[in-house]
DNA sequence: TACTTTTATGCAAGCGCTTACATTTCCAGC
DNA sequence: GCTGGAAATGTAAGCGCTTGCATAAAAGTA
């Protein structure tokens, strides 16, 4: 009951076993280099004592900390979180500890916590999407701090990349779409400034939309932050327009909830009035009622492949390479082909 | 350009700026104890040179980190996260920074973190529930590491908290249930061993039903993993219960949400043939079909009201008080009357 | 002008740990 | 019983920063 001195330190440790410092350190970290009595001595000595090592202290010694940071830009929903999950458990096995923030969408924030990470030791870190500014990265790089972009994949940059990609997925589903009959579609995206996935995602309609021949600049699109509620108030926007688009594609399935719950809201029908797609297919896209339609997107296999890649590059067995990975159509109810086309449930 | 040097340190700064170490120290953190001519040569130094502190070195000096950790028992969907969200903006506007980890509900998973945490030199801990082994506390306090628990409230704890009831809270939600006639209630409840808030919840329901002089051990409880799909496996196997319950009360929305997509998938009408609720009213409660009741936690409050108070506690200016919030019936359309009751617009 | 305060800076001692290198101990082999 | 080399342990020099104390410079004061 050595009550309320304070925290026990290698050196307590090392008096209570009668040995050095370095032999209770080497107990700690290489302890087969260690006789197995002293082992035990010292082994018992720190459970007695209740010692942890000092962090800061082992960092500032060892160079290493053994963590990985992570930084998104919500926690709010489950967009990265099921990714995340499988990152962490991937980097668990491999004896890392994850330490995550959410910059809340904002670039100033984020850049505040790449700081608090690094400060604090992280081996390396995991970014969503490329775009930030370049001093960011160039910071990273002079405190050789590995970098892996995660949820976005392109030829286009120089750094290492696990995603897939968001503008030719898009492109897929807008495909699918404009081959349903829709000529007007509407878009409710995520702010583009400052973010490459979304930006990415709306030029693969303007695209898709380009190969049938028509103009992509007459593309409707409503920029809004994140969140249901935001997706709701959007679609309002779009109803407006006239003509009235016949499908409204989402930059997200969280977007994309709140569309059609507006919808419903306002007695619309999905898809018979009005078709809805997503993009990510977290878990809600199928429970809302009509089930989304949208890109499913591998964010396990995203999160598990970021994880060992990210290890390789803190353990200077890579230099980092990108990984491109598949998405694939995720067709539901909620696409339907347009109103006043000519379908097999078509009775007028 | 003097590119690849090793990273800058205090001293290459000083140099640069040609003071000692302490006065660029000093700039840093008093910078109103520092003349202003030397200030700005010394911030220009450190501009120049890019230099960050090194964290394990500064929290080795100065005994601070202004860090908070979190651990959550999963990232994977909306509950924790928006308290977290809220707890993580009070904080930054305090000058701390958040780190999360999250346990997958694993207690020798939660026990690795907080060491990793502590260990990091976390200023302070916010936990969820009380439930974990004693000498976790005990190394926590050796540690001196103050910790909040939330999401859970009770007087019978030492630890401060802030929550809310949960027996009681599910208890309204019960009374609720019994007083629109059902007799046969099932309950998907998440893991109790280990989980405070799922025993309390169950306990609450418990309680309801003793109130109106039944038996409590009648209760058809099934106990089961987090998550949509498990929620639907649960749903199965209620009902093969004979006699077949008329509503099922689960111990969070996410459970309810997948008991309310088998009930769909089965045919099965709710409210109209079977009463689901939940708890906790995360956004996918109002998102689904029918929308779902449940309890409504105030979770952007806790968050927030948790961050003032362990900043307060890490600050030493509080020993830590435990706050306990008020929840609140969400009634929807997911849960009626029994079938087979009386009520308004039944014909037969 | 000489003397006391105040303000700005420097000096140097750690913070708790790791690790290269030095030293001691042990034991096989003769 | 000696000897040499391997194995175990100790010594001590940092890692990069903060901060109490000492000192120097500037500013009042009479």
């Amino acid at each position: 009951m050595q009550a309320d001195r304070s925290i026990p330190t290698l050196d307590d440790v090392a008096k209570a076993a009668d040995v050095s410092t370095a032999t209770v350190s080497r107990c700690l970290n290489l302890p087969e280099r260690v006789a197995k009595t002293t082992l035990d001595r010292v082994l018992k000595a720190v459970k007695d004592l209740g010692y942890t090592p000092n962090f800061g202290a082992r960092v500032m010694a060892a160079r290493r900390t053994f963590t990985i940071g992570a930084i998104i830009p919500t926690m709010e929903n489950a967009i990265f979180a099921r990714g995340l999950q499988a990152f962490q458990e991937e980097l668990r096995s491999h004896g890392y500890t994850l330490l995550v923030s959410s910059s809340s969408y904002r670039p100033d924030v984020e850049k505040d916590q790449i700081n608090a990470l690094v400060a604090r030791g992280a081996d390396g870190l995991l970014l969503i999407g490329y775009d930030r500014e370049p001093e960011i990265y160039k910071y990273l790089e002079q405190q050789k701090v590995p970098v892996l972009i995660a949820w976005a994949f392109s030829k286009d940059h120089g750094q290492p990349s696990i995603g897939f990609d968001n503008r030719n997925s898009m492109c897929s589903l807008a495909d699918q779409v404009i081959a349903l009959g829709h000529q007007h579609i509407g878009v409710i995206s995520g702010i583009t400034d400052g973010n490459d996935r979304a930006t990415q995602r709306v030029e693969g309609i303007r695209d898709a939309i380009q190969k049938v021949g028509n103009d992509p600049n007459d593309l409707l699109v409503i920029e809004t932050d994140f969140g249901i509620q935001n997706g709701a108030n959007a679609l309002d926007k779009l109803l407006q327009a006239d003509p009235r688009p016949t499908a409204v594609m989402c930059g997200n399935d969280v977007l994309a909830v709140g569309a059609l719950r507006r919808a419903k809201e306002l007695g619309i029908d999905v898809p018979s009035d009005l078709s809805i797609t997503g993009f990510d297919d977290i878990e809600l896209a199928q429970i809302v009622t009509p089930a989304l339609t949208t890109v499913h997107v591998p964010h396990r296999e995203m999160g598990r492949k970021a994880a060992t890649e990210l290890v390789e590059m803190v353990e200077l067995r890579s230099d980092g390479v990108s990984i491109q990975l598949d998405t694939f159509l995720q067709l539901r109810s909620s696409l339907g082909p347009a109103s006043g086309q000519p379908h097999k449930s078509e009775t007028k």
